[in-house]
DNA sequence: CACGCTGTGTAACCTAGGTCACAATAGCAT
DNA sequence: ATGCTATTGTGACCTAGGTTACACAGCGTG
């Protein structure tokens, strides 16, 4: 799947689970005024555990997956998952595994909502922009990352301009160089 | 359990996950300052997917649980939670069920934080609390609510003072009676 | 009753972050 | 080069919520 697809759409129903080999996947949320917040970002070797909660349960998406890089991945029945759970311990490990992981992933969400800064969660998303493209050279414009965290372009331009002065990024025109964290 | 007491805490080795008859539990998170947040409450019929994630994954645990009323659960031992998943598809589907509902309550978090004002997030604090405690008199004090909801006593004293001219709630000291919703 | 403790009400103030307005700039297409 | 559009920088301003400080009201206890 190319950059800046949408895998899955919200209500979409689901009945395969996707097991990512390379690439990032971007999970968002929508609220109840229809704005949407990031919530994780899956990686290789991950699995999306919303999209089996989906599948166990039933029910309708109620997230949104967007290929962040290109990605690759393969889908697995949900017949076939719930078969494995049964009959290999490791599977069933490495679904719990992935829970885990999630749940960290959610609570670090929490608490960076609950406690944290602007500032801090703008560091954050730099850091793993850096981590899953593999490069120090976003090419973001300010009202992309305003979007992902559910914030205004201004502000965003702001902090950026103090990051900048504090010698931590270089800004371009939909450019931005992190030198050093 | 008697109310106030705690079930878990922070770091402690678990091997065995709680099953709600009845009562009441929360859930609370610890960050990097030391500062607790509410995550969720567990009632009736519940169970702790923290714990199972923690117990499955041989982790220490990461949340603290209070028993929020007189509480009464059974607790099983990881082993045999294995063992039954493996065996009783019913079981399964118990598991993962439960890890939707958890995983829609911290999207309720998540969205209370992320797009939720104070005045909001109050309001559905005391709708949980009526309905938990089955009782329209609530007897917190002010700063136990700040303390919950992460803010601070004045804030709480000045939106419980809104509501109240509002009409919404009547204030007493170390009382709050709900009126209606 | 006087004392002290715990809650509560409120005023005054501060800061982060959101909003509006507008200028400046860069890159693209003609 | 001449526009046209998307992006960025900044000043001015507003609001929610956090902070400090202090008065005062219940309520239990010696």
């Amino acid at each position: 799947i190319p950059e800046g697809e949408t895998i899955i759409e919200y209500g979409q129903n689901l009945r395969r689970i996707p097991l990512i080999l390379n690439g990032a996947i971007k999970i968002l949320r929508l609220d109840a005024m229809g704005d949407e917040l990031l919530i994780y970002y899956l990686e290789k070797g991950e699995t999306c555990t919303m999209t089996m909660t989906c599948c166990m349960g039933q029910k309708k998406s109620e997230i949104k997956a967007v290929a962040e890089t290109e990605v690759e991945f393969i889908s697995v029945p949900v017949e076939k998952m719930k078969d494995w759970t049964k009959k290999y311990e490791s599977w069933m490990a490495f679904v719990f595994d992935s829970y885990n992981n999630r749940f960290d992933e959610m609570m670090q969400s929490i608490d960076s909502l609950a406690f944290g800064n602007m500032h801090d969660r703008l560091v954050k998303y730099l850091k793993d922009q850096v981590m899953i493209r593999k490069t120090t050279t976003l090419d973001h414009s300010h009202q992309d990352i305003a979007y992902d965290l559910h914030t205004s372009r201004v502000v965003i331009s702001r902090l950026l301009k103090n990051l900048e002065r504090e010698g931590i990024i270089k800004l371009g025109r939909n450019k931005i160089s992190v030198l050093n964290f």
